[in-house]
RNA sequence: GGGCGCGUAGUCUAGUGGUUAUGACGUCACCCUGACACGGUGAAGGUCGCCAGUUCGAAUCUGGCCGCGCCCA
């Protein structure tokens, strides 16, 4: 289609094109593309076993396929036959059901009136959207049970424009609700008229009315008609119905119309002779295996959408009349007819020894080869090295736009060829949609090239916007936004590993273990190294479950907000030797391990920045790329840790929050006070005060006793941590608003508390354990608001004298 | 027409019975502090589509409705 169109732009038409070089157009293109899909695929710095390259139309795949056909013809899976197959017109091919796409599209509904035979005044109107198939008409049909037509079944009619003679007849089929009831009935044209027409063995045997392209034709079809598309005529068709009165009414109709998925043109339902695959007893072991779990598709709630289709599954039309494919391997006996299957070339008919073979027209759907591909890129049907080394593989991942014509299949043919699976696990990728929601089609031009995106921003920006931060399962947009917020990321990463390496002594060797530390370790360490072993069990829990995204999230949050942002400040101190030699060198080891080890963990999302960065760092061996996958374990966990960090960064984020809100100045220090409101807030607190002090630029830092007067002229914040006070410059009401927001806030929280508490039924049916939790909530938000009431009050705390 | 899925701040998104509803982007304010302005700090922003039901308690479970998407005919 993409040659077709390529050339239209030329002037030249690809039909009318000689054989030889609409294939080397064909040829030309093909290289062009896999040249640059190569490109696009090393640039984005995939993974890729090169020396196992394979293309579906090399020799050895040709014998595959050949091959495969061979083996279902014998077993019965393959036929040949007259069936109702999609055509379209502007390809002159048949296609595959799954080639279709049905869309609801506005039409006309014309109602026609064929006229009785006998001369009788009147007739019976029948309702269609396609006028000029009547040529094609072998009956009119109506529901056996409908009284209008009791009498009519038998008699005969006079098809309009066409004037033949046809009868009348009963079927279920027809819906007695649609137009009025009556049925045209022209099997060569509708899979519906055709059906009922098998059951009317006395009705004329049709001839065809269309041509390969749609435009009438045929004996059936008058003069005048011929050569006409199906567009033309219907229009004349109309025209010539009123002319003649035969025309009742026409009126404006939406149906679902199918079209092709690659031309776009209409597709014409018509009767020919085409090569199938019998598919139902391909699925039968794919349905069982995936039942039985043998084989897992993520996310699993695909799994519904593809049993239904496996087991609603119909026959394979896989023969296609095109220039470019493997042929389908037989050669007709001219003498005989017997359809001889030629693994390798046949020179006479294995029937009857005739040497007058014809080769078989068609070509087979290119699915038939790719359905092969998990076996057959290895060598299959020799029993290779690889196949034996290789076979089944056990991931396969790929959109969700082609889970039946190449997913489903590949697992049939896995079970028919090998007796495997294919594959273990599927994991099917959304659908990309661009910044306006569309999604991304070569039909469209709206899908960028990886080339460009990789030189924009990056190929590791480019993975990373992949799977974060809409998941990798989802559709969902993929533009400058998700490429922008990728590329900070990784820029952030890079700064991060820029700072680290300026920590790393000369001399320093590869980072074997996690830093031993002791009870005199300074918490930041402690915290870091069990938050970094929190989020090394996540992200591989995550990824065992084939969540990705999930795993990118824990890595981003953690590296940026946790590692950067925390950690990284916290630790300036101690890096600068200021707390002595002993924390500095516990602080260098923790800080080289945990962005050391996070960039191992980053790797499979950001190949090139992380393999970059490692080198930079003490490393050991050649490639991070190849580097072991650290355990988890290496790191403690430290519960504690975490526990008293929390208190630490609240009282750091009440502070600053203070600051902003009473108008400090942001390069000011100023004294401030915190009254911890318990024991191990305050026991944590004093322990860290110089570092909160730091954070929060404030000096000097003092921790109030409970009964301890509050000092003068300060703002406050009341919070579960405790009361925090700091000198203010000047009045800002921005202060006064906000504590006037936290009680409300507040209040509205502790009235839902206390209503609850009031419930019998709570008291009575909850957990008691949740009843005390909620008690103690209720009194830790009463004291809370007492707290900042006493803050408003105008004469209190200072804040306004009198 | 049938089936499946989804509706959570402007946008995308986490969250399968008790949370002060998560995060990112965007927005606002302040800040070029010696890794990073592709940055830092703080803030604002949500009747968890609507209506019933189950439950002591629902974003979460059930039913109906509305809206959207996808697949199949």
């Amino acid at each position: 289609m993409e040659v077709r169109r390529r050339l239209a732009k030329q002037g030249v038409r690809f039909e009318e094109l000689p054989r030889e070089e609409a294939l080397a157009h064909v040829e030309r293109w093909r290289e062009e593309h896999e040249r640059r899909i190569g490109e696009q695929t090393r640039a984005g710095g995939f993974s890729v076993d090169w020396s196992r390259y394979r293309y579906t139309k090399d020799a050895a795949s040709a014998r595959a396929t050949r091959r495969a056909f061979a083996a279902l013809y014998r077993d019965g899976l393959i036929y040949r036959g007259e069936r109702m197959v999609n055509w379209d017109p502007r390809l002159r091919t048949a296609i595959s059901d799954l080639e279709v796409k049905h869309r609801e599209e506005e039409a006309t509904l014309y109602r026609l009136r064929y006229a009785w035979a006998d001369g009788t005044l009147g007739g019976i109107e029948v309702a269609t959207v396609r006028p000029e198939t009547v040529f094609g008409d072998v009956a009119v049909a109506v529901h056996p049970d409908d009284e209008r037509y009791r009498d009519a079944i038998g008699r005969f009619v006079i098809v309009p424009l066409a004037h033949r003679r046809v009868p009348v007849i009963a079927d279920a089929a027809v819906d007695p609700a649609f137009g009025a009831g009556a049925l045209k009935i022209t099997p060569r044209h509708d899979p519906t008229d055709r059906e009922i027409a098998g059951r009317h063995p006395d009705l004329a045997e049709p001839t065809e009315i269309f041509d390969d392209s749609a435009r009438l034709a045929g004996p059936w079809v008058p003069r005048e008609y011929h050569g006409l598309d199906r567009e033309a005529a219907r229009a004349r068709a109309a025209e010539e119905l009123e002319r003649e009165g035969l025309l009742v009414r026409s009126e404006k109709y939406r149906h679902s119309v199918g079209r092709s998925e690659r031309s776009d043109a209409v597709i014409e339902p018509r009767l020919s002779t085409q090569w199938f695959v019998r598919m139902a007893p391909l699925a039968a072991p794919v349905v069982a295996a995936v039942r039985a779990g043998e084989i897992r598709i993520h996310p699993d709630r695909w799994t519904l959408t593809f049993f239904r289709w496996m087991e609603g599954i119909q026959d394979w039309c896989i023969s296609r009349q095109v220039l470019w494919g493997h042929p389908v391997p037989v050669e007709h006996c001219r003498a005989c007819g017997q359809a001889n299957v030629a693994l390798e070339t046949v020179t006479r008919c294995e029937r009857c020894g005739s040497t007058e073979l014809a080769p078989d027209p068609d070509v087979l759907d290119t699915w038939f080869t790719s359905w092969l591909w998990p076996f057959a890129a290895l060598g299959w049907p020799e029993e290779t090295a690889d196949l034996a080394a290789y076979y089944p593989t056990d991931l396969l991942v790929t959109g969700r736009d082609i889970m039946f014509f190449w997913v489903a299949r590949m697992m049939m043919s896995g079970f028919r060829f090998t007796g495997k699976q294919p594959f273990s696990d599927v994991f099917f990728t959304g659908m990309l949609q661009d910044e306006a929601g569309h999604r991304m089609s070569k039909h469209l031009g709206n899908s960028p090239d990886p080339l460009d995106v990789i030189r924009d921003r990056g190929a590791d920006a480019m993975r990373f916007a992949l799977v974060f931060p809409t998941p990798a399962t989802e559709d969902g947009p993929f533009g400058a936004a998700a490429l922008d917020g990728a590329r900070n990321f990784l820029t952030k990463v890079w700064n991060l590993a820029r700072f680290s390496l300026g920590h790393v002594p000369a001399g320093t060797g590869p980072v074997a273990a996690a830093p031993a530390l002791s009870g005199a370790s300074a918490l930041e360490n402690r915290w870091i190294l069990s938050r970094y072993r929190r989020v090394a069990e996540e992200v591989d829990a995550a990824l065992s479950e084939f969540e990705p995204t999930r795993a990118a999230t824990a890595l981003h949050s953690f590296l940026w907000h946790d590692l950067a942002d925390r950690y990284v400040e916290i630790s300036k101190e101690a890096l600068s030797g200021a707390r002595g030699e002993a924390l500095a060198r516990e602080t260098r080891a923790t800080l080289l391990f945990v962005v050391e080890r996070s960039l191992r963990r980053l790797h499979p999302f950001a190949p090139h920045v992380t393999e970059e960065l490692w080198h930079a760092l003490p490393h050991d061996g050649e490639l991070l790329a190849t580097a072991t996958w650290p355990s988890p374990a290496e790191a403690p966990s430290d519960p504690a840790a975490e526990l008293a960090m929390e208190s630490v960064l609240e009282a750091i984020r009440l502070l600053r929050n203070l600051r902003a809100e009473e108008g400090v100045a942001a390069a000011a220090v100023t004294p401030a006070w915190i009254r911890p409101s318990g024991p191990e807030v305050a026991w944590v607190l004093s322990g860290e005060r110089a570092t909160i002090a730091r954070l929060a630029r404030v000096a000097p830092l003092e921790l109030l006793a409970a009964d301890a007067p509050t000092p003068e002229g300060v703002g406050s914040r009341v919070a579960p941590l405790g009361e925090c006070y700091l000198v203010r410059p000047a009045e800002t009401p921005a202060a006064a608003e906000a504590l006037a927001r936290e009680r409300q806030k507040l209040g509205g929280l502790l009235a839902k508390t206390r209503q609850r508490l009031a419930d019998a039924g709570f008291r009575a049916r909850a957990p008691p354990e949740l009843v005390r939790e909620t008690e103690e909530k209720a009194r830790e938000l009463e004291e809370r608001i007492r707290r900042i009431d006493e803050h408003m009050k105008p004469d209190a705390s200072g804040v306004t004298s009198t």
